[in-house]
DNA sequence: CCGAGGTGCAAGCAACCACTTGCTTTCATC
DNA sequence: GATGAAAGCAAGTGGTTGCTTGCACCTCGG
């Protein structure tokens, strides 16, 4: 089975690059370092190869979880934060290669959406659970804060290779200054660590 | 000069529907209503056809402006991010493909990313009007709050079709809201219409 | 020692790709 | 009515694509 593995790995990686299109199956068999026939004796025909591929993916991604009772929201928040950004990041290349080919292969892009919907989900439960505990409050929407914090995110790990000019701030601070947003916004009173208090603001 | 329009209009549709790759010169020719051969009369190559296409698309973008002195920040930022939710969302195919692309073809992807970018700096110098007036004020860096605010505008016009539960208010309502968010994350004091008074909020 | 299953290799298939050639048709202008 | 530019049309070029065939190899367990 360690061929076959190879070339499910070298499919993503491939499909990754190139869109369905330019994912030949002789730069896949290449990549996964053996013969194109190989690659048929295994998999019935290309579409079923990168579909297996995308299943595999998808089962393999890992989902932090926010906690049941909060406890330090802020410090909560951005710790999913930068997980999600960091998961959405490294496959970066193949979300925007399957949002590409949404409307033409559904299916390839459709375990993505799934789990970004659960994501959404869970942070809007979150939000929901802060607010019925007192901890925040206001007239806002759970799923519209939701969608900004995740877009934000969204956007963030998209863009942020290919328009620099857009984000001066590191990442890490980036990722605290959208959480401390968000939490302004949905008024929750945050006792920000000591170094915050030094460190200022925006010139 | 009309066949020649036909011919580049047609190539930027094929383009969002199938990418490069799958953009040939044949359908865009019929997508055209000219003969193949009529496209390599008027353009040396595919690539230049592309090329061309992408530039005249650049050059008909429209970019809406936010006032120089804010008077009613919330009603500016609203009808700013309509408009230009409008735009994205027109051409999110377009938008799809040509990031997916980007590290492939960076020169198609260039003409949006600057739009983007000059939009950003736009919004950038608006917050920080609104901070020197005393309109807003708070520890918020203009760059991060622009970078929330349009990812979320992005996320929306991007993913709003392919994940609608993510996505239960409409587009004016949500759009709205993103303002309020924001408006209340940097301390924007806003007079809200009546209206508002009356609709009450999230369940 | 045998045979079965997995692999590599060379070659080939029909379909499609970007692009070219040679020729005919259209049509406004002189 | 002649002329020239722009378009259509049929055919063909060499290259790539998904996929197949036939055969040699190699490594196992029996």
């Amino acid at each position: 089975m360690d061929v076959r593995h190879a070339l499910l790995r070298a499919a993503m990686k491939v499909f990754a690059e190139t869109g369905t299109r330019g994912a030949t199956t002789r730069r896949i068999a290449q990549e996964a370092g053996v013969n194109e026939v190989t690659l048929f004796r295994h998999f019935r025909s290309k579409d079923e190869l990168l579909h297996e591929a995308f299943q595999l993916f998808a089962r393999e991604a890992t989902a932090p979880t926010l906690p049941e009772t909060p406890e330090d929201p802020r410090a909560e928040l951005i710790a999913w934060c930068r997980s999600r950004h960091r998961a959405l990041h490294k496959v970066r290349a193949l979300i925007r290669r399957s949002m590409a080919e949404f409307t033409e292969y559904p299916a390839n892009c459709s375990a993505g959406m799934q789990a970004s919907v659960r994501m959404a989900d869970e942070l809007a439960d979150y939000l929901s659970r802060l607010r019925r505990l007192g901890l925040a409050s206001g007239t806002w929407h759970e799923r519209v804060a939701t969608a900004m914090l995740m877009g934000a995110l969204f956007a963030d790990a998209m863009g942020r290779d290919a328009m620099p000019a857009r984000y001066p701030l590191g990442v890490r601070d980036s990722i605290e200054r959208y959480v401390d947003l968000l939490l302004e916004a949905i008024h929750v009173d945050t006792v920000k660590p000591d170094i915050r208090a030094l460190g200022g603001h925006a010139v």
